[in-house]
DNA sequence: GTTGTCATTAGAGAATTAGCTAATTAGCCT
DNA sequence: AGGCTAATTAGCTAATTCTCTAATGACAAC
């Protein structure tokens, strides 16, 4: 859950995560909607990717990313039950 | 937006909203909670403020912060709104 | 196997952030 | 005013993070 605030926290995979909202990318194509070089919006991914907020497969010569909508759910409901005194405690 | 997003980020700010759920409390109640140094978990709570996710009101001599609930209210709405597809763009 | 394309990893530099101690501000009381 | 307590701000260092270029890995097609 810790990896997954810190990956929210940054602008720019926040804006990856928008536009995967709208279906799957493959890294080259979500690459080009940014200014930043590809290796940086590579690395943005793995972050995403190592706090489950993405899945990525493998399709033939392509990495194809989409949105975890679980892990996602997860992240909202837990800053819903902190808004409840006695709510969770992690 | 990008503040509150910014400011959950951290552990010990998690933390210390965590606490600030059971109830308003002052700053040094607050400190208290914690290992760490007392300016640091002022710098702590600045952040949290300028993120609106906390308020703080002086009370004599002491002042106390409490959870701004309508912002945290914002965030996980956002978050909710990004997991639909068409849903806001920012 | 080698060539071309898609993507990630490595390494380094610049910028941001967290933490400390010391100094400062704000308010209360005598 | 002066002293006392509560809290923040200033200044610094260490650690983390973001970004780039260059090198490497993975796969398909010839």
């Amino acid at each position: 859950m810790d990896n997954a605030f810190r990956a929210l926290s940054d602008p720019t995979r926040r804006d990856i995560l928008r536009l995967l909202r709208d279906g799957p990318r493959t890294s080259g194509e979500i690459a080009q909607h940014f200014d930043a070089a590809w290796p940086t919006i590579s690395r943005h991914l793995a972050i995403l990717r190592d706090a489950r907020l993405v899945i990525s497969t493998r399709m033939g010569q392509q990495i194809v990313y989409e949105v975890n909508l679980s892990v996602f759910q997860d992240v909202v409901e837990h800053l819903h039950s902190w808004m409840r005194p006695g709510g969770r405690r992690d």
